[in-house]
Formats: C-alpha cells, structure tokens, sequence
DNA sequence: TCAGCTCCTGAAACTTTTTCATTATGCTAT
DNA sequence: ATAGCATAATGAAAAAGTTTCAGGAGCTGA
C-alpha cells in the first residue's frame, strides 16, 4: 500500500491541504509546521507526485563534470559515457569546468539539479563538495583521478604499470638516453605515471637523461622537447605523460630533422584517436576508456555502494600500443 | 480560467480518464484516440500536471544531440555551449549518436526526458522527430547544419561565402591547379562550401584541378591527398572541407617530400585547436563557435520563438585565418 | 462457433491541488 | 487602549487528475 497524503496528515495532525502545500514552493503555510510534515513523509515514506515526476527524470541522469575538452581523451570519455547511459536509457549532463578552477566554483549550481550521481574527471574533488554529496546522499566517482586525502570511489587506469610499461619498452629496446616530459605536476596521472617509469629505470640502474614539464598541452610539450633535443648530447628516447605532448614531441623532432624512430623514440600515454594517425603511429598506453566508463557505472549502480561510504578505487591495466614510435 | 481536462474530453467526446491516459507514457490507449486528444489539448492549450512540473525541472536544461565527438570541432561546441549555459544557470544534456545513423533511433528517448530546448548538430533532423518536437512543443535548433525540406531554426557558419573566401585566397596567391577534398557530400556544410568554391573560381574561368572525397576523415582524406598527389601534373593547392582532411592532406604531402606551403598549399574549414599547433599552421577559415553557440541560445530563449513554428536561418560569417600553410 | 486472450474503455473510487471562507496576528492611526 | 486594516495561515470542500475495475470489442486457434 502506497504511502498517501492523507497518512501523513493524520499523522502530523494537519488536513491533507497542509501536506499538499508543505510541497509546495511558495505555498501559505508555516515553516514550522511545514518542517514537521516533511520529516513525517520522509518517515512514512510518502512522495509527493511532483516529486515523484521530477524524480523519474533526474533518476536516469548521470553527471559529469569535466575540465577542458581539449585534450582528445576527455571527448573520448563524454562520447563513451554518452553512448553507455544511452543504452541503459539514461541521460548524461556534461558540466565543463572553466580551466584550471576546482569544483567548487559550480558546487551549488550542480547540487541545485540534485543529481543521484556524479562523475568527476579532469578536476579536483574537494572535501567541501565531498562533504555536500554525502550530505545530499549523492553517489561520487572519480574517473582517472585518484585523490588520496578524501576516501572516495575512484576508476583509473594504472597509471604506475603504465608508465613501468613504458620504461621497460624502452629498456628492452636498448634506449640509453631516455627523457621524459611530464604532464601537470599535481595530478595523480602524472605522478604515478612518472613514479612507474621512474622505477623501473632505477631497477635498470639508470636514470632520467633529461626533463621537462609539458604541461598536459601541445604547444609547451613542443617548446620543451626542442630545448631538449638542441641541448648537445640529447636523449633518443622520450617518455611523454599523455599523447597529445607526445605528438608534440615528434612534431620537434621532425621539425629538427631527427627521424623517428631511427633518431629519436617517443612514447606516449592515452591512445587518443590521433595517435593511430599514419603520420604519427604514436607508440602508447591505451587507457581502456570503455571498461573505465563500465566500471564507473557499475559503481554508481551497485546498491551495495553507499551515498556516503568510504569509496574504493578500481584500477585497470592499460595496454602497451606498439606502433611505430619507438 | 486555466483549460482543464475536462474540457479536452468533452472537445474530443472521450472520458476525463482517457485524456490523463492519453499524457501518461506506457498507458493503455488506443494511438488514435491518443493524438486526437494531444491535438485538442494543444488547440485548448491544456498542460497536463505531470508536464508542468516537467517543466519546471527541465526549463533550466538545454538538450544537445551531437554526432561522433570524433571530430574536434564537436568538443569545442560543447564545451563552448556547457560554460554559456553555466554562466545563465542552466545545465547541458548530450546525447552521442552511433556513428552515420540519424536522431529517429534515439528519438524516443530523448523525447521522454522531455526537454524544453534541443540544439542538433552533425545528424539530420528528420521529419518523424521535426513533428514529434512541434507536438510536444519542444524548440529545435541546428546547428551548423541547415536543412532546406523542414524548416526549423539554424544558426550556422555561412558556408558559402566560406567556401568562396578559400577559393578567393588561393586564386589571389595566384595558384593554378587546384584540387579539392570533400566531406561528406549529403551534408549542408559539405555541399555550400564546395558550391562557394567552385563558383568563385568559375568566376575566374577555372574548375577544379583534381577532386576527392575525403568523408571528413582523417585518414580517408590522406589516402585521397596521396593519390591526388601521385598523378601527374598533381595539384599545387588543395581546398579540404573541414580541418582534419587538411591536416590528413598535410601529412600526406610531407610523406610525399613536398613542403608545406612551397609546393603545395593547403587550406580547411573549422580552425580546430590542432589547425594553430605549430607543426601545422594550418590556413582555414574559422567558425565564430562562440557566437554561433550565443546565437542558437537567443532563439531558444527568444520568446517571440515559437516552438510549431517554421523557423529562421542565421548565417554567421567566418574568419579567414591566414597561417602558414597557403 | 466459442473459449481464451489482449487491448481499450468509461465509471467510479481514490488522491491531490486549489479555492474559499474563516480565523488569527500584528501593525497603525486615532 | 482599541477600532480598523492588512497579512498570513488554516481546514473544509470543491475541483482536477489518476488509478482501479469490470466489462466489451476484436482477434486467434481449436
């Protein structure tokens, strides 16, 4: 028996235009009063029709919030997110961040949608926003973020294996003046890349020949590698924190006439779709963008899987793409 | 007096119960009946209860269908329209089409989310969803696209002029053989830009030199490129429809030996973010994305814009950017 | 032909919203 | 102080809308 309007008067004491209009936004009634009848229809169990509607449509809504698009791997991730919710009959909500801001400058403007989940990638999640989802009983995931301060669930790639797998390609190839051009500094995809190829050069007994910060962008990827390979006794491989400072990369190293990969190895970390260009058959980790999506989404439909419960992370192996770059 | 569905029932000469049923999804009513009845109410102009505080929950949401995001120019547009939409306190909803089918397959779905507003680009509108949207009340917008069989509202880059300030570059750098690349030929964008090309080089008394479709891909419109340029007497300057087939073209000359813009000049549509990276310069001509995004907003929120209505086409013009490649 | 089935329907029961008359409350001008 | 007035809050009842239920129409297969 479907909890009614009427029960919840009863119970209160008031008529059941009271209740009616304790839904109401805007309607004559008393604060107080409308305070008491709400707690009691949270207690009853009792939904209010409007209510009702309002959450058929957000219930098969999902969203993400996302920096900038302008690294090819995020598009990647709105269109795989896009096309899994759709087949599951769900909506997905894209919020973009304006560059390098945190969440929380549109934390109450996504909050005010009431979302059941969110997605956060390509940004920090901060523990006032972290607060504020518990709060709201709003499930949170981080995708290909990992932030160890507040415990949340997170899917992300191994970005430490990938990066080992990286330095152990290079290694087997016989590299010995192995460079590396790091993404931005604070992000966990580039420290555990970065500490995963690092460590296996250290096993090797060897460390990096040159560095550089690219920071995740095309251009200063670019400037950094032609001061890298200008100065004399220049690295002939260079391990790049994603694929587009890869490219970058490679577009220097032509630039200066180096061939690749006879003069010059680059190695790569994504697998965007440009890495697969016949121009750059870009050598790289494929983040397993599908499966990353998948897990994501499981996360947030597994009942198990509390609004406000300490999260887990999932991690998945990313693939060695061997192209031609190296 | 607010219309009621009283009054509905009698117009049609049907039961109060058949006119709710006729608003609820999933009920049991006979199709017929449930159109005679959507017709009469749109004619009383009675809004079911549902609908209205559907409305209320979906007013701040602007739907976008988006083809692949495969293409860099889609990641702009939504990243573009998700911040102006912030900046007013709305939210964005994307739908990703499976590659080359058109909305009729997710048609439904979008529908059921009823939303106020849908802007598509790269996917045809068909008349099935024109009528669905004009039922409903929904507004559409495409965006850069036009569509010549329905008439519904479009903000798009003036494609043609585009095209002819192409061919009008080329033709004042005084190249002689030149070729083109096309996209995908039943598409406006496809279609407009090459008619403002050829005319303006008809004008000159000249036509194309070679010519190819490159389907608005990387890949096809490199192997189109190498083989234009493999023919004798190849052409010195090639005209792609948008910027990745430029780009596509570009490395293709390269492989060739042929140097960038000495031996052969090269210019897109779209100024995507890759069209300025340094390796290319690539000459294009640029949509104003920023303001075709502001545009297709002001007739969403323009309330003089009817949602039954035959809609209007604002033509915006394109920047000739002039980099490195013509 | 007819039982069995599905689908559709209006009446009626039920739920919720809205209207309306009433009362309570507080403020102002005498 | 207190009459006069405006405002807000309330329940009863009317109005509006949804859901249930019993039946009827049409189809199908024995």
């Amino acid at each position: 028996m479907k909890p009614t309007a009427k029960q919840v008067a009863h119970a209160v004491g008031v008529s059941i235009a009271a209740v009616s209009r304790a839904f109401t936004p805007g309607a004559p009634i008393d604060q107080e009063k409308r305070k008491m009848i709400l707690a009691a229809a949270e207690e009853i169990g009792y939904i209010s029709p409007a209510r009702r509607t309002a959450n058929v449509v957000s219930a098969g809504t999902v969203t993400l919030v996302a920096g900038s698009l302008h690294n090819p791997f995020y598009p990647l991730v709105v269109d795989t997110l896009a096309r899994q919710l759709q087949e599951s009959d769900r909506r997905l909500l894209v919020y973009a961040l304006p560059a390098d801001s945190n969440v929380d400058t549109i934390t109450e403007q996504i909050l005010a949608a009431r979302p059941s989940a969110i997605i956060i990638t390509s940004a920090y999640l901060t523990s006032n926003m972290a607060r504020a989802c518990r709060q709201h009983q709003i499930k949170v995931v981080l995708l290909n973020r990992i932030q160890r301060d507040i415990r949340v669930n997170a899917v992300s790639c191994d970005n430490y294996q990938g990066g080992r797998d990286a330095g152990r390609l290079l290694l087997d190839r016989g590299y010995q003046r192995i460079g590396l051009i790091g993404g931005i500094s604070n992000t966990s995809t580039h420290t555990e890349r970065v500490r995963g190829f690092r460590d296996v050069l250290a096993e090797a007994g060897k460390t990096f020949h040159a560095q550089a910060s690219g920071d995740y962008n095309y251009e200063v990827a670019k400037t950094a590698a032609v001061k890298m390979l200008s100065s004399a006794n220049s690295p002939n491989a260079i391990f790049c924190c994603n694929d587009i400072m890869a490219l970058g990369a490679i577009d220097a190293a032509r630039e200066k006439g180096l061939r690749i990969p006879n003069d010059l190895a680059v190695i790569g970390f994504d697998d965007i779709p440009m890495a697969s260009w016949s121009s750059y058959c870009l050598t790289t980790i494929r983040q397993p963008v599908e499966r990353m999506v998948q897990e994501a989404l499981s996360l947030i439909d597994d009942p198990t899987v509390k609004a406000g419960d300490d999260g887990s992370t999932r991690m998945l192996s990313g693939n060695l793409i061997v192209r031609h770059s190296v």
